[in-house]
DNA sequence: GGGCTTCCCTAACAAGTGTTTGGTAGGTTA
DNA sequence: TAACCTACCAAACACTTGTTAGGGAAGCCC
């Protein structure tokens, strides 16, 4: 009795995300729909049809590329979450955490930031939004511990504070280039001067 | 002798930007690629080929969207940076003006953000790279007066300091629905506090 | 009323899309 | 050497895409 192909369980992992590398790059730079099988197949030198021995769609990729992302961000994420800090130093260690996440997945955090917010209404994609919940239950969390812990300021919007941090870091990805001259953890460290003391000289 | 068939110059203005609304709102929810004329078509209430008595192409349309909106921007940065304020000031009058592109153009100000990076490198859109090249030119100069003038802190580098702020800003656009419990001046007020004083609290 | 313009529909086109099927070169195993 | 597996190619598939050509209904002008 002939059981469902699964072609890309027999292929080797090595090749497998080799391919999905190239894919994401393809992906961030020209955006999902915009990139055709075609376009990924000629940048691992391979033709079109191959690239269906290893995923059985194109969407798959896509999901593989998220799914891959999500999970080393949130063992990331749950390590400082755990670890009890005070909210400050919560919010720094997530920061940083995050800078070093777009450092590895770039592609993948720039993938994320285009298209998440469209296919997260997918019943596929539906770990997007769980994730973003997650996300923004830590955050909020954060930064009202912080408030009541009287190191952050309370005249200010909670919610319209916790899109501020989000974005002014994830919106990071669209210019970091790693290897530059910065690392992630010295961008970090000028983001986190900005976003706790601000830009104004203190008079 | 016939010249070239130019539809919409007899077309009613009115109706063109009542269509290129709806198109924007598409474009902006779906991303341009993903967004087919036949959407756009049922957005408007008529059939596809109904579009190209109004429009000659699809990436007409976009590009109609997305210079209307720049022209827009420009006639109001131009007179907050034509009145030559000082450097705090002036950096508090771009946000707020922003945010009020943002309250009056929030589809294009998206569609801007997702679509301009891969769409400046084309011919047809260089106008965009010339104005991304104008923005950064005022927010830069408007920075390096203000750390000169010993407004601005001078710890800062410059150039992140510049993405750090013009992200913080356009980014809004993603969540910000026009309408909603704070209106665009409101919040400008809310991110200016933000950036220039930070969210920790002063010891 | 006859012509003209405005605005849309019907129906199709060619090009490009993701995907499938069958085949095959080259290495590994028996 | 024979059987087998891996990783790809070649060629096609059904479908969607942006776009076009011709036509027609409704309103306005003479």
């Amino acid at each position: 009795m002939p059981t469902k192909k699964k072609p890309q369980v027999t292929a080797s992992p090595a090749r497998r995300s080799e391919l999905l590398g190239t894919a994401a790059e393809v992906f961030a730079e020209q955006g999902y729909n915009a990139t055709t099988v075609r376009k990924i197949a000629d940048h691992a030198g391979m033709l079109a049809g191959s690239l269906y021995y290893h995923f059985d769609s194109k969407e798959s990729m896509l999901e593989e590329i998220l799914r891959t992302f999500l999970d080393e961000l949130w063992d990331g994420y749950d390590t400082v979450l755990d670890a009890e800090l005070g909210p400050r130093e919560t919010l720094e260690a997530l920061v940083i955490e995050s800078f070093r996440e777009i450092d590895r997945h770039r592609a993948a955090v720039a993938i994320y930031q285009k298209e998440s917010k469209h296919l997260a209404s997918q019943e596929r994609f539906a770990f997007l939004a769980d994730s973003q919940r997650k996300f923004e239950k830590a955050w909020l969390s954060t930064l009202e511990r912080g408030v009541a812990a009287e190191v952050f300021r309370e005249d200010l919007d909670i919610r319209l504070t916790y899109r501020f941090v989000r974005d002014t870091v994830w919106v990071a990805a669209s210019w970091y280039r790693p290897g530059g001259q910065h690392g992630p953890e010295e961008i970090a460290r000028q983001y986190l001067s900005m976003v706790l003391d601000g830009i104004a000289v203190r008079t």
